[in-house]
DNA sequence: GCCAACGTTGGC
DNA sequence: GCCAACGTTGGC
């Protein structure tokens, strides 16, 4: 069964607009330099779908991607300890859903995005996953 | 802009 | 191996 993730941006650094302009080909999940946040990546596999959240600016779900190639170097890194995946938008969330509203929802209440607000990339349950894109009217 | 939370570094 | 100091993230 395939797992969930979320994926942190700040909209200033890399908007959904900006990775959605990458179309089909996708782009490097380049800046990690988080251990944790590395080893999800290390643990993802392609086709598997994942969130894509602005934070600071917005603080709300945008988008869904998908990840496209497997963890490889981080080549924005000068040592090898990082890595990266590579991930591709594959749907709108048109109804943005914001932190407040997933703190305020208790079948959330449980996300790593409540619980550790600083960790950039982190997993997300199924049912964490279908529910949002419920709310979001994100057609996937 | 502030600061709490968290991760990392380095002295001991 | 502990822990104080420091840097960074991100919500507010």
């Amino acid at each position: 069964m395939p797992n969930y993730w979320l994926f942190k941006s700040e909209p200033d650094t890399w908007s959904w607009e900006q990775q959605k302009a990458k179309g089909k080909a996708g782009e490097e999940w380049t800046g990690v330099r988080n251990y944790q946040a590395r080893n999800f990546m290390r643990a993802m596999k392609v086709g598997e779908k994942g969130f894509f959240y602005h934070s600071n600016e917005g603080r709300e779900v945008v988008g869904i991607v998908e990840v496209c190639a497997l963890a490889h170097r981080d080549s924005t890194a000068d040592v090898d300890t990082w890595e990266c995946v590579n991930i591709r938008a594959v749907a709108d969330v048109p109804r943005h859903v914001t932190l407040d509203e997933i703190k305020a929802d208790p079948k959330l209440k449980d996300m790593v995005l409540v619980n550790n607000s600083r960790l950039s990339v982190q997993p997300v349950s199924e049912s964490e996953f279908r529910h949002i894109c419920k709310l979001g009217g994100a057609k996937i």
